[in-house]
DNA sequence: TTGAAAGCGATACCAG
DNA sequence: CTGGTATCGCTTTCAA
């Protein structure tokens, strides 16, 4: 074996042992000093020595050997949801996050690419994670199965659905399609279109808000038709050219933005909101006050972080408890003056 | 110890050598089955019998144990920015994130509340992650220093400016600032409001942007003003109200979504965009198209997640390379009708 | 082809 | 008050 010149010897890590043998003890006083271990008493000379050492030797404890020792971490997992997700949910889950955290688990976001169901929930399980947050869907029963055998304590999903042996965070976005069609219908509306994106992964969201269009104008003569619609100016100028043809007098645009795109379609084409066509959002953004006629929205409240945070602490305490699901989305008209 | 009826004992989580005894093998075979060691063989019932054994007890292996013995792991950590940060840059993240998992790498995110600085830099240590991708400011020499003592293979920054001893992605906004005062000069302006954002976290790309646009009027006798707002209607309805004390002419509005809210304001108030203030916003959304008069905007370029995936990759290939210093922020004026 | 055993880094028990 | 040592789960030489 011959020394690479250019490749300068990368210093080991140090370990706790190299702190021990720089500061003259064994290590096991090196862990009980670093760890303020209270039931042993070590006097103030060896502590700082240890102290020194460490500083000096730049250790840092390894968290893996630790967690492996210990049997146990305080590691909450969170796979990083796949679909591209509004301000407002990405505002929840850090939220979220932050919560967690301040009840001093260690909150970790786990990017799986690719691998679905249940090789993900493996690959999750490999960490040993004591709790797991999964938003949306495709995690399944024995993807549950799987990362309770792994050591997790408690497993939230917070999607349309809840799983077998987890908890369940309930957003039933069909709440949110019943509240715009109930207000669309109140208003006198009776040909209603539904925005569908054409984006893939948003149809987790945008079925269920159509469907709830439609159980709130079940029974009546109301007509729903569903607009696909990519996110694009064209595409929107294309919808739009064919609006008399549709001859809908409201719409539900799936959200804010895309009733922004819309709306500007509309009125570019000589359609009148809300004369000729009553529009409503969702998500209810700032944007939607700054447009002309202001937008009417469904706010979406979702759950406190803090709340959330708890229920995973109070699971982690007793994984023996029956899973709770709570239905978390609370969907309210904001009516301005587009509908 | 009584047992209590209510809990049931949790199964303990399967290990290797479980899998071993039900397979009545090794542990040693076991792991060679399941990592399909090439260098030995294995019989194809015993294959058979392992994979058996492990799927029955739900064996899902110890990643902590693993890379413990392994000596490295690949994992890149990348702790989650602390500050609220728009689509653009959280879709660059996001790609990025999907470029490194490419290469094979495990990407974790670390959420890191509170703790500062070098904390930050210890707790992300604790970890041994083979790579470290720091988002913003906040990273010190120091720090750096204690995540390579750590086995950091590499550390890279992207922010505003380099880091002694880390690779860096310098993505500076003044770029931004300079392409949109230039253009409002070019335009005849003279008399250019500044708006930076009241909300906390922002500065790190407001106070550059600002300083941009001074520096692109620099030696001219053109007059800059800041404008600090808060993102709210009556905030700008305010800022709007005293419009023509300021006497501007134009106005850079830090981002799109600031512009559309100054926007509305002042053409609440009866000025005429562009006729009597220019308006130009940033990072060209969608949003920016749809408004009237069709928002000028400053377009930002920024890396493909995959060149900046290689930069890591290459890094940890050869840590002993010297840092690398890439300007990543390109800043190009869209001229549309607001300006 | 398979098994025994060392060792990764940290911790906690039990002696001294 | 401090040191030796077994242990966590897994991989990997070395022997058989």
């Amino acid at each position: 074996m011959v020394q690479i010149p250019n490749a300068p010897a990368p210093r080991p890590v140090p370990t706790s042992a190299d702190v021990a043998r720089l500061a003259g003890v064994s290590r096991a006083t090196v862990s009980y000093v670093l760890n303020n271990t209270s039931a042993v008493r070590i006097s103030e000379p060896t502590r700082r020595r240890v102290h020194e050492a460490a500083k000096e030797l730049g250790y840092v404890p390894h968290a893996a050997a630790r967690s492996l020792r210990a049997g146990h971490s305080r590691m909450v997992l969170m796979p990083s949801p796949t679909v591209p997700v509004g301000p407002l949910y990405s505002q929840f889950l850090n939220e979220l996050q932050w919560a967690v955290s301040r009840l001093d688990y260690t909150v970790v976001q786990y990017g799986t690419v690719g691998l679905g169901g249940d090789d993900a929930a493996r690959a999750w399980a490999e960490l040993r994670p004591v709790a797991v947050l999964v938003p949306g869907s495709g995690l399944g029963p024995q993807g549950v199965e799987v990362l309770k055998r792994a050591g997790a304590r408690a497993v939230v999903t917070l999607g349309p659905e809840s799983v077998e042996g987890a908890h369940a965070l309930l957003m039933d976005h069909e709440e949110v399609g019943r509240a715009a069609g109930a207000h669309l219908h109140a208003r006198g509306r009776h040909r209603i279109g539904v925005v569908v994106p054409e984006e893939p992964g948003l149809e987790l969201f945008s079925r269920p808000r159509l469907q709830g269009v439609r159980r709130a104008l079940h029974g009546t003569e109301d007509r729903v038709r569903e607009l696909p619609l990519a996110y694009d100016e064209h595409a929107a100028a294309r919808l739009a050219a064919h609006w008399p043809e549709l001859g809908l007098d409201a719409v539900f645009a799936y959200n804010d933005e895309y009733a922004m795109l819309l709306m500007r379609a509309l009125q570019d084409q000589g359609v009148r909101v809300p004369e000729d066509t009553a529009v409503i959002g969702a998500d209810d953004l700032m944007l939607g006050r700054l447009l002309r006629p202001r937008l009417s929205t469904v706010h979406i409240e979702l759950p406190s972080g803090r709340d959330l945070a708890e229920l995973v602490d109070r699971a982690v305490r007793d994984p023996g408890a029956a899973p709770e699901t709570h239905r978390v989305l609370g969907a309210t008209v904001v009516h301005r003056d587009s509908s």
